[in-house]
DNA sequence: ACATGAAATCTAGCGCTGACAGAAAACAGG
DNA sequence: CCTGTTTTCTGTCAGCGCTAGATTTCATGT
């Protein structure tokens, strides 16, 4: 009886898992709009209803895609940023790997940063991994730079003004690289 | 007979701004969730299929109030520009300007470059209003600067990237000041 | 002054949406 | 096999953007 509570808890959270992939696919596929809680039933095959005894609505499936992200993306900025050899680099290689991450999931970043959320940035509830994709960029940052999270959430909101005006059409596409090599070299750390 | 349609196209006229007035008013009240066709047609006293005679959806309306807010926007800018005696307090102005404006007005602000439009940036068709509030941020550096339209459009995206993160919640309002002292330090012209 | 025809406007409705109440089905335990 | 709980589904609600077709308004010609 033990067991079988067990296994049916496993299976709820593995369609919990297949709620928040599927809805993530679907936007990805064809963008946020088109993930209406009746499709998004249908592509787990299940009714509608049961979305709702996984998620108080629509808004926390949303949510709980961003919180993967969150996860992907720090793993996305720690990887750029260990591979680059010195400080210096670092802040270009993980300004570019943001980028990229941005512009290759769009869907995906629209659910961390532009659409309506009630995670808490910045708090002591804040997820870790959110917690931790920030981090990456305060680590690119001399430790003896007294403004270093200053400069962290300056570098942070120009690569997502430069990311969201991208996506949506208002800067044009080409000129991702010159801008981003001009904001890398004005924001860096100053030569101690 | 030809003073007639005259005083009708004037009528038409008024009313195809009062629903631009009233959408906007509307969104800066209650947000744009709360503008729907039929509230909007309840406010201007008339019945919902009237507003499609003046717009093909409700995405043209949004558009429309996006473009007025273009006009104030260069006006403010140009403002705060006129205002600051030299050169590199003018972009100081310009930014401070530029952020005011998005705080003090959030809906105008989304609808001009958060929501999704189909207005062209950078462009020939650009609407010359737009095209006027980025020339304000191009002034701000020297004429003989070969990167100004670059250090222009890094300026206006962080400073984007600020106002929406912080209109989201995702960054603290407090440290507006800091981040955009350090953000207009970075990037003005660097001393000729 | 009244009928006519066009123009402006409204009523009613379509196919969607997110969300939920209550019926129905599935299933573990006696 | 029956019972009671838990899970899942069917059916529905109010509201959305949008539009076809009926209705009203109104300048015009007799």
């Amino acid at each position: 009886m033990s067991a079988i509570k067990e296994r049916r808890e496993r299976e709820r959270a593995q369609r919990h898992q297949l709620i928040i992939t599927a809805a993530r696919e679907l936007a990805e596929a064809e963008g946020w709009e088109a993930v209406t809680t009746r499709r998004l039933a249908e592509r787990v095959e299940y009714s509608q209803p049961v979305l709702y005894s996984h998620f108080r609505g629509k808004d926390a499936i949303v949510r709980a895609v961003a919180i993967d992200g969150f996860g992907e993306l720090a793993a996305h900025l720690r990887r750029a940023r260990s591979a680059a050899p010195e400080p210096r680099q670092a802040l270009h290689a993980v300004c570019r790997a943001y980028l990229g991450f941005a512009t290759e999931r769009p869907a995906l970043y629209r659910a961390m940063f532009v659409m309506p959320t009630d995670v808490k940035f910045a708090h002591a509830e804040t997820p870790p991994q959110l917690r931790a994709s920030f981090d990456e960029f305060v680590s690119c940052f001399r430790p003896d730079n007294a403004r270093r999270e200053l400069s962290a959430e300056v570098v942070w909101s120009a690569l997502h003004g430069i990311a969201v005006l991208s996506d949506s059409g208002r800067i044009p596409p080409d000129g991702q690289k010159e801008r981003l090599d001009f904001l890398v070299t004005r924001l860096a750390d100053t030569a101690s």
